[in-house]
DNA sequence: AAAAACCTCAACCGCGTGTCA
DNA sequence: GTGACACGCGGTTGAGGTTTT
């Protein structure tokens, strides 16, 4: 297809257009396609104008990194990636962009629906907020090591092929291998068990996540819960949470743990971790 | 089978920041 | 210094799909 060049000329002011909202015709992702194929990313106002597309800039900037963008990775979450944005949340808030550099394929806008739809859902089901101790606490405790639980349940017994949502880990690991400079959050944590406000330009060597959660003893979840070491909320950046007793934190969600068995049930999905009993028990607990 | 409730996610909006003339 | 413009980010919305009643 043609990329149209005569508008490019003459410039009309998004006022002076009827600029077309809504959802994204065929043609017009053929048209942004074509033109960024040709000219790049950036100077999406141009764009917008010269590929003939009656759209804002920022319209086609957004349809461009959320959609259109050849490396964009779509489907279910995958049980890495759900530990990877859980960890990465407790770390930096809701700096989506930010966590969305650490999974290759996945736009901030993804990432930030997941958190609204999934992990806010269940901070609705235990009644507490999102962002309160209890809650995070959950999290760290007992949802993100169940979920390195799952993750190495699944590596160890079979392939997780046809399992819903299931991005195997060697999808992940080809990920890091197409982008080196990614590393994996199990790993910086385990090699960061202070906060530390220079993660930012840290660059450590590409680790193979499922050699750490083959190893129980050795990974990061099992020895932090049991040493009170390990994965601390940062105070030092943007996220406003705040340092808090690790110690009593473990203490509290072993608590839980211990009211019975079955408190976090099997599945394979992050949701599937929780069933009505546990939510039970995690209400009760939080009530007291 | 139909209606209601719920969920998902693409897209929009407002605001802050960076750049350049 | 400042105004205009482009860009990027996080919050929010709403249409459409799915599930429940």
């Amino acid at each position: 297809m043609e990329v149209r060049s005569s508008s490019c000329s003459s410039y009309q002011s998004e006022e002076d257009m009827d600029v077309r909202k809504g959802p994204w015709t065929v043609e017009e992702d053929s048209l942004l396609i074509n033109y960024v194929n040709i000219h790049g990313e950036g100077r999406w106002n141009t764009a917008a104008r010269c590929a003939g597309l009656n759209r804002t800039g920022k319209s086609c900037r957004l349809r461009w990194l959320n959609y259109l963008r050849p490396d964009v990775r779509r489907g279910n979450i995958s049980l890495q990636e759900q530990l990877l944005i859980l960890e990465l949340h407790s770390r930096w808030g809701n700096r989506w962009s930010k966590i969305a550099q650490e999974l290759p394929g996945r736009t901030d806008n993804e990432i930030k629906n997941y958190w609204r739809t999934r992990v806010q859902k269940h901070a609705k089901q235990l009644k507490c907020d999102v962002n309160s101790k209890q809650f995070r606490d959950v999290m760290r405790y007992v949802w993100i090591p169940r979920l390195v639980e799952r993750i190495q349940a699944s590596n160890s017994d079979s392939p997780p092929q046809g399992q819903p949502g299931a991005a195997t880990f060697s999808s992940r690991v080809n990920y890091q291998e197409d982008n080196p400079a990614t590393e994996s959050a199990s790993e910086w944590v385990d090699s960061n068990p202070l906060p530390d406000s220079s993660v930012d330009t840290q660059v450590s060597p590409v680790s193979d996540l499922t050699t750490e959660c083959q190893n129980p003893q050795s990974g990061y979840y099992s020895d932090s819960v049991q040493t009170g070491s390990g994965f601390y909320p940062d105070n030092n950046g943007s996220s406003s949470w705040d340092w808090y007793n690790y110690g009593q934190g473990v203490q509290d969600v072993q608590g839980i743990e211990q009211q019975g068995d079955g408190l976090l049930s099997g599945g394979d999905s992050l949701e599937e971790l929780w069933n009505d009993e546990s939510i039970l028990l995690l209400q009760q607990h939080l009530m007291s």
